[in-house]
Order: structure tokens, then C-alpha cells, then sequence
DNA sequence: AGACTCCCCTGAGGGC
DNA sequence: TGCCCTCAGGGGAGTC
């Protein structure tokens, strides 16, 4: 589910009810998720005050007053969602633990956050805050795209003398942080670039191309609250709706939408995954 | 080093 | 209605 935008409006969505505040208790339904939770984590969750909210990457940080910073990964199928807000600002109220409800966080101010995971691909672990950028999940990562480091010499550096499809480049959470399948073939419909092209053979101007259009594809996602298609909620439950704005994505079979262009969307595997395109605008 | 494949897991949707 | 198959937004591990 969760790519950046998805992740990012998840987190902005979970800080007006966690940020600053005291998680009162952490109920952990289960031992763990992709990996074993940390041990003891509900004791170590409990009674903690959430300092600050922050995403990395598909990575949401949670840092607190204990020196720790609590990491989340939502999966593929994982939500976290507000309810029980005494202000009445959410209204997505499910009081009752529902199937996959892993973990909840009891606020101090009355509400509670809610993770829940069908598939039980996402992840949580405790880390020392001083030294979370070490921490091996997150140490591996390329630059955010959204924020400075990320550049026309980064790319032009990173694709340079490779035969990487650009498409398996830019899901490379090390090249780039935070792009996955849906927003990787939104940008190469906007850039015009055929996902099977060789990273190594994009011109210079063309991969430098790519950086803008990156970042507004991002923006854009993020205006829009995400994309959802079957399982991603924002933070109070509602949906995204970015989707209605693919112009590639899932639309197999269905005419460019690019002016004038006149060709079909297709759809290939590479590495996998699904990749949409149009062969005739797309080089 | 780089590029594959497989796998973790549940649920939705299509064909029959 | 039900069964079986395929597929899904991530990403680590293992292999060549």
C-alpha cells in the first residue's frame, strides 16, 4: 500500500493527536508483525511522551521521552487510524478491537491510535534516538526526495555506466527513498520515459528532467491525501484520492492521456511488479 | 556488484 | 454459493 505520500499523510494525520503527548498505554495483541517486536515494547511505550512525529522514507518515527524513537512501517496493508478523540474531530469511531488491531496507543488526551495490518508486512521496532539514522533499516536508504539532497547530480551520478531498468532505479529505496510501484510509473508517464529503458542510457537532461517531475508527482499525492486503492486510510479514516488522478497506473487496455498521443496503456512485469506505460509516448 | 527469484501474509476479485 | 487461481501499494534474504 503505503508510499511515501500515503505515509506522509498518515503521519500528519496521526500528530495532532500524538505529538507532544503521553501515550498512557500500549496494548500488543500479538508478538509480532514481519519481525518479533521488540522486547517489551508495550512497557517501554507506556507512559512515554511523544516529543516529536517524522517521516523517513515509508518510515514513520515516533521520538520520545525516553531516548527512544519508535518506528513504524505500515506493510503492505497497514493503517493507522484516530478514534475516541474527546474533541469530536474524529469521527471514525470503532471502539472495539477489530480483527488485525496489532497494537493500539491509549493517549493520555483521550484518544487512540490503532494499527492494523491484514497481512502483517509492516514492522515496529524501538530504537536508541541518538543513533536511529544508523539503525539498519534506515541507514541503507538514499535521499528523500523531497528535501535537499536530493538533485539532478545525484541522479545523473547514480544511473551513470548502469543497466538498470530505470524503473527497478527508482524503486531502489537506495538511489531514491520513498517511491514505490504507483508513483514510479505515474513519474515515467510525466517524464515520457519507457520503464525498460537502461538507466546508463538516459541523457543527461532527461534524468535531470526526472527530479521535478519526482517531487510534483510527490506534492501532488500528497495534496491529494494519498491514493487509496484497497487497503490505505489516512489517519481518520478516510480515503485518499489521488487514484482518480493515475494517469498510467492500473489503466491496462485504456487510452494516453497525454495530448494528442493516441496510444494504449500497457502493462508489463518487470522484476515482478507490475509496470504501466504507453509505449507510444513513453521512450 | 548487480540482477533475479522467492517469500512473508491475508483478502479481493474473476472465472467456472 | 463456493472453489480455485491470480494478484496486490514493500522489501529482506538468498542465489547466480
Amino acid at each position: 500500500m503505503p508510499e511515501l505520500p500515503e505515509v506522509e499523510t498518515v503521519m500528519r494525520g496521526l500528530q495532532p493527536s500524538m505529538e507532544g503527548e503521553v501515550i498512557t498505554r500500549a496494548d500488543v495483541n500479538r508478538p509480532d508483525l514481519r519481525w518479533p517486536f521488540p522486547d517489551r515494547m508495550a512497557d517501554r511505550l507506556s507512559g512515554r511522551r511523544v516529543l516529536s512525529m517524522r517521516r523517513r522514507s515509508k518510515y514513520i518515527l515516533a521520538d520520545l521521552d525516553s531516548g527512544e524513537t519508535l518506528l513504524v512501517h505500515l506493510g503492505m496493508s497497514g493503517r493507522m487510524t484516530v478514534s475516541g478523540d474527546p474533541l469530536g474531530q474524529f469521527v471514525h469511531a470503532h471502539p472495539q478491537i477489530a480483527k488485525h488491531d496489532h497494537v493500539v496507543f491509549h493517549m493520555e488526551n483521550g484518544a487512540r491510535v490503532t494499527f492494523n495490518d491484514p497481512r502483517r508486512f509492516g514492522a515496529m521496532d524501538l530504537l536508541d534516538t541518538a543513533t536511529a539514522d544508523s539503525h539498519k533499516l534506515l541507514a541503507v536508504l538514499g535521499p528523500e526526495p523531497l528535501g535537499n539532497d536530493f538533485h539532478e547530480n545525484h541522479l545523473v551520478t547514480a544511473f551513470k555506466g548502469r543497466k538498470t531498468p530505470v524503473k527497478s532505479a527508482l524503486l531502489d529505496q537506495g538511489i531514491i527513498a520513498g517511491l514505490g510501484n504507483i508513483y514510479v510509473c505515474e513519474t515515467l508517464f510525466r517524464a515520457g520515459i519507457s520503464p525498460r529503458r537502461e538507466v546508463g542510457k538516459i541523457s543527461a537532461p532527461r534524468v535531470a528532467a526526472l527530479v521535478p517531475i519526482i517531487r510534483q508527482v510527490l506534492l501532488d499525492a500528497i495534496a491529494a491525501g494519498g491514493s487509496s486503492l484497497k487497503d490505505f486510510r489516512q489517519a481518520n479514516g478516510e480515503l485518499g484520492y489521488f487514484q482518480h488522478t493515475f494517469d498510467v497506473y492500473g489503466r491496462e487496455g485504456e487510452p494516453c492521456r497525454r495530448a494528442g498521443c493516441g496510444g494504449t496503456v500497457s502493462r508489463i512485469t518487470q522484476s515482478g511488479r507490475s509496470s504501466f506505460y504507453c509505449g507510444k509516448c513513453q521512450r
